[in-house]
Formats: C-alpha cells, structure tokens, sequence
DNA sequence: TACATAGTGTTATATTATAACAATTTACTA
DNA sequence: TAGTAAATTGTTATAATATAACACTATGTA
C-alpha cells in the first residue's frame, strides 16, 4: 500500500466538493462553489486540480473539461484511465475493467512501441436515457 | 464505399492547411495562417473544424486542443479513434489497429452497456525521444 | 419560383487556463 | 533547533480556447 498522500487545505477542499459532486464538476463551477471558504482566483483551484489530478485523487474528463473524483480506490496515480460519458444526461462513470486496462497496458503498436499511460472515453446512452 | 463529401470554401482551406501540416494544429494557429486566404474570424474556423469533425477529416486531440488530418482512408466518420502522443516532442500518431479497434468495439462494462464512439489517447516517448 | 438547409461574415462575449511575483508554510537535515 | 529547500498560497493581470446572436448568401430541390 502507497503512502497516503496528504492533502493541503485548498487541495483538501477542493477535493472534498468534487468528491461529493454527482457529476464532473468544471473548474470555474468549483470556483464559485468555494468562494465562501475563501479561495478566490481561478489559479488557486487550478493548481489544485493539477495536484490532484497528479497523485490521481480526481481524473480530468478532457472531452468535458471536467473533473471528477477517483472512483477506484486502489487508483493513486492517473496512469490508465476509463470513462463512459451519456451523451444526453452527461454522466461519467469511470470504468474498472481489469481485462480492458490489462488489453490497453500491454498495447504494443506497429512499431512495438509501449505506452506509460493512456485516457480512454466512451460515448453512448446510459441507461436511462436509453 | 460512401459518397465523397465536397467541402465548402472555407473547410477546404483550413482541411489543406491542417493535412498538410506534420503535427496537430490548434485553432488559433489555424486562423493566423488562413487570415491572408480572407478568413479572419475565429468563428469561422471553428465552424469549419466542426463539420471536419463530423465528417470524419479531421480529429480533435482532446488532451491537446488541437486538430490532425485523419491518416486513415477509410475512416469517413470518427467514431472510433485511437492516437499516441509522444510527452516530449508532443508528436502524435494515428493509431489503425485492426485489433485494439475490434476490442473496443465490442467492449461492454459491467452493465452490458455498449459504446457508439470512442477515443482513447495513449501517452509515452516517441522513438526520438528515448 | 419558392422553400428549406447549410454555410458565411461580423461583432461581441463567454469560458478555460496560465504568467509573474511576493509572501508563507512545510518538511527535511545539518 | 536553526537553517534551508521545496511546496503552497495569494494576488493581479492576461492569454488561449470557444460560442452567442444576427443578418446575409449560396445551394439544392419540390
């Protein structure tokens, strides 16, 4: 077991709202959300995301430019990541597939070239929009 | 084999310069090299982007913000994509895996929930950079 | 011709993200 | 425990990416 990485109070905060946030939350929402609790420049809550993002506490949706809480907790780094996204509701769910991330870690292309990481998004219709 | 798509004026314009170019161009780059062809308004970039997107012409690189040529002759419509980025030199590459296509595809989550589109970015050192 | 659809040109503005710099806190180590 | 390097914070300003709204033009087709 890695370390638990501790987090500081604007990482800690911001984490806490993304956490509790049903849905990938945008940097600017989470900075009007945290006004109150006193950080107030868009730099304060991108540098945490970028924390957090790095010690893969919060995984980026690039597709959205979102951000949405680890939903895996043995994902401490964001090395190999899966989503599907509805694309009417806008839910994100991560995917943990350990035969997808097995399939894509052991990629090799044409050239045998291996990767360190990867981003994987679906698109389709969730159930309930279906 | 589906029917060619003729484009208009401007998405030739930008179509050409983007195929042309040997790495991914981003939106503004695009207008500062087309102003002396008349098209002068970011709008009007980004429209043509779109309809290169959707039809299959272009990609976008979302990690990136920025547009390729589709280096594959089949591929009218992208939906179903896959690129290796190198984190140096920030070349990318098309990926045209018969297999990794087939495998994504076809993959279903836990819910049996299957995808009408994908994208999956993979990260890592280019031949060059290692 | 008349109509629908797609594309264009334009101005303004919204959204997403970073530069630069000074001050402060934290954690390590001599 | 004092010194110091590294990380974090706070702040103002600005860069980079993307869309809204509206009027007009071209193109295809009934």
């Amino acid at each position: 077991m890695q370390k638990q990485q501790l987090l500081t109070k604007n990482q800690q905060i911001i984490f806490d709202l993304i956490d509790k946030s049903t849905e990938p939350m945008k940097a600017y929402a989470i900075l009007f959300n945290v006004q109150k609790k006193g950080i107030k420049a868009p730099l304060q809550v991108y540098r945490a995301l970028d924390k957090l993002v790095e010690i893969g506490k919060i995984h980026k949706i690039e597709s959205r430019n979102a951000f949405i809480a680890c939903q895996n907790s043995s994902c401490q780094v964001s090395k190999a990541t899966a989503f599907s996204i509805c694309e009417i509701c806008e839910k994100v769910t991560e995917i943990s597939s350990a035969s997808l991330s097995k399939y894509l870690t052991n990629f090799k292309d044409k050239d045998g070239m291996k990767y360190s990481k990867y981003n994987l998004e679906f698109f389709g219709l969730c159930k309930k929009c279906r």
